[in-house]
DNA sequence: CGTTTATATAACAATCTGTTTATATAACTG
DNA sequence: CAGTTATATAAACAGATTGTTATATAAACG
């Protein structure tokens, strides 16, 4: 049961789309990922906590640091919801949809 | 130049969520749209602001009635983004960073 | 053991969000 | 024109978010 609300809403931050990004390449401890940021580590520690609720990224414990990856079942999660648009969008433009309404911007009289 | 922040908070809300997955099936009036919620018509009248103003939406003015409907432009800038992680997600899972992690979860000395 | 390193947690101020009610605008209706 | 319908805007407010500093935990280092 992935929260898209939770998923969605951590990816509309810039900071933590950026350390998703970096993970992307590989996994990352939480001080390599903090590196790159004027920000204080607490403040990444957050960024991360929510990542991970949002089941974006997941960590994992080894001895001192906790390096962290990319989450499948998140990602898929978003990804998937966002396929209905994406198919919707092209079913749109393959109808006429788009252009009849463009060919009429006047006109249209109430119906009811 | 779509505002990535401005589109992924917009999809964090379930009421904005749904709203799009009507309109994936078609244009719809802002009453249409607003219908299915127990919510007032000004709460929608906002929903619908943020998500045009993060690009998921269009709408046009059509007498009284302002029909909207799913805008290209947003959503192909979030799926995009999003098929970074998509394709990171793929890499990694060929490769066999996982495997080589799951199979010494102990381990892993000091390597600095 | 005491120190350092990596990370988490708590408390707090500032800002953002999602509602609501009340009101405005603007186009149809008769 | 007066009334109704569709939608937008403003003010107010509760609750969530994001950053900070200060402090805790816990493993590694010597």
């Amino acid at each position: 049961m992935p929260n898209l609300d939770a998923a969605f809403s951590a990816l509309s931050d810039p900071t933590r789309r950026a350390i998703l990004a970096r993970l992307a390449l590989g996994e990352a401890t939480v001080m390599e990922l903090a590196e790159p940021f004027a920000m204080t580590q607490p403040a990444i520690s957050r960024h991360l906590k929510v990542l991970e609720g949002a089941g974006l990224i997941t960590r994992r414990v080894e001895g001192t640091r906790h390096p962290c990856r990319l989450a499948k079942s998140g990602i898929d999660a978003v990804d998937q919801w966002l396929a209905m648009l994406r198919k919707a969008l092209a079913r749109n433009y393959d109808r006429l949809d788009q252009v009849l309404a463009e060919m009429k911007p006047k006109k249209g009289k109430k119906v009811r």
